[in-house]
DNA sequence: CAGCATCCTTATCGATACTG
DNA sequence: CAGTATCGATAAGGATGCTG
């Protein structure tokens, strides 16, 4: 897992990618049509969140049920291993939360030690053109 | 979480990213110097190595001890917010090597579905200047 | 609604040189 | 050894227009 050459690293990028994880935990508690998964991925755009779920298609995490009615209808969900992907990531994703407080604290004490200018930090997430 | 605006966004960009995730889980047996785990992240470059362990720090995932010998040492560690989200990232590592047969097997059906050119998946991982 | 193709901007990353 | 700074290549990502 730690070595380049080893196939698992790219599945683990798919699945911890900064759009996959979002994709496996949005689809948990069910499935969703591509514009739904959209609009709860805030911030994925169209071609982005195509990509991903097409990546995660192919790894076996998510499936694709194609619904030829008009207009077009898409359902995606998750395989039994995207499940089981899933559950781990959402306690993955409740734990951060859990552990927020302590994560900003840190932030800010950080923020102390070193004179970092006010601008500085990472605390862009793109511009607001969602 | 799944909010862009909310700030465990950027923490759990730095905690499942590409690099992120391997750092902390190769922390997760004990404390490492920069180039021990530079060597243990394959692939990873000093540069973003540095900037992924600053990235982590500054969460407070991750803890920096510099011993002012000559030569200069640095040994990385986890705090314990750190080591618990380690924890869930080696379980998540490990149940995702378990799957891998399954991933590389849904691999395999879904570029027979569609007459994808056989050089077109992802395998690229970079050249081999490590 | 769902998805593809194209162009273009931006961020990521790697190689190199240099400091302590 | 550990880290900073800069530059250039490359890949990710966004905007738009078009298809079924």
């Amino acid at each position: 897992m730690f070595a380049r050459t080893c196939p698992s690293r790219s599945a683990l990028e798919h699945v911890t990618g900064r759009w996959g994880s979002l994709v496996l935990g949005a689809l948990g508690p069910g499935p969703l049509r591509f514009n739904e998964l959209r609009r709860r991925v805030d911030g994925v755009s169209q071609k982005i969140l195509t990509q991903t779920l097409q990546a995660l298609e192919r790894d076996g995490f998510v499936e694709r049920n194609l619904i030829s009615t008009f207009p077009l209808r898409v359902e995606y969900s998750l395989t039994p291993v995207g499940a089981s992907v899933a559950h781990r990531l959402l306690a993955l994703f409740a734990h951060l939360e859990a552990q927020m407080p302590a994560v900003l604290d840190a932030q800010r004490r950080y923020a102390q030690r070193a004179d970092r200018s006010p601008t500085s930090g990472d605390v862009s997430v793109g511009p607001s053109s969602g």
